[in-house]
DNA sequence: GATAAAACATGATAAAAATCATATTTAAGA
DNA sequence: TCTTAAATATGATTTTTATCATGTTTTATC
């Protein structure tokens, strides 16, 4: 359902929404050490969420990764759909193919209501939220 | 968190259950063609459904698969296990590694409570629930 | 300007998951 | 007991996902 590389994504945004800010770029390795993911991998990923606006950066000596106000509140869904994209969200869980609400598989009743409050969440919980989580030491990361 | 294998062990399952019985066995290719599965491959994996007494088989001429009494109280989950393992199962959802209730990940508030409800359906709910649900017209099989 | 430090772009390799193919064993029926 | 129909076993191929490598462009600093 959320690919590694979703998972990979999330963790590098939150760690820079920490982290990071416009006066303290990071760089890849200081992003990928921490938070174990290889760095040529995440240097990639990092580069298709900064064209979707989702992490800015700056290029050349000083340079490096940061999230600004506009990337805060971007949502935790937003980061999946731009790594993953819509068909892998929403084929989701056991879900059995081309599974609807008038035509349910035999799952669609027990895993339907849960996954529905999964997707919604993602949705509405933003970069910043989960940041300030981590801040008031209610979460943690890495792990 | 959940393999395309294993949506099609439940598919091949839940299909045995409604349409097979120990007078009536079916043979592969007349379970893979109606679910939508290539033969070959669900072949292989009846083969270790049948190893894990989820499903029952008859070699030879007139064989065949069916579902006896005992395969029928069998659980969804046991399904899953026996194709994915419990890893896959556990380390599911976004979480991401090493995550707990005593050392949450920042999303782990967020999907443990659904993640657990889903978990806790799939082991209450046994195969023969599942067939009756079709059988009742309250859900579809194939789709 | 020249140099160095960084992101960016692209493609190659490796590992895992899904799919296909083929030969072996078992049982029924003639 | 021979033939045929089925599951079973095993391994090969393909596709997808994850990972690695290498060259190019941009920017700061000397």
């Amino acid at each position: 359902m959320i690919s590694n590389s979703s998972k990979y994504a999330v963790k590098a945004v939150l760690f820079l929404a920490i982290h990071s800010s416009k006066e303290n770029k990071i760089m890849v390795k200081d992003i990928a050490e921490p938070i174990n993911v290889p760095q040529a991998y995440i240097a990639k990923l990092l580069q298709v969420l900064v064209k979707e606006n989702i992490v800015s950066s700056f290029r050349g000596a000083k340079g490096g990764f940061y999230l600004n106000e506009e990337n805060l509140k971007k949502s935790i869904m937003s980061i999946i759909m731009v790594i993953d994209g819509e068909e892998k969200l929403n084929s989701c869980m056991l879900s059995l193919e081309k599974c609807n609400k008038e035509k349910p598989c035999p799952l669609h009743h027990i895993l339907s209501p849960s996954r529905n409050i999964i997707l919604e969440s993602l949705k509405n919980k933003t970069i910043k939220d989960l940041s300030l989580n981590v801040k008031l030491g209610e979460s943690f990361l890495p792990l």
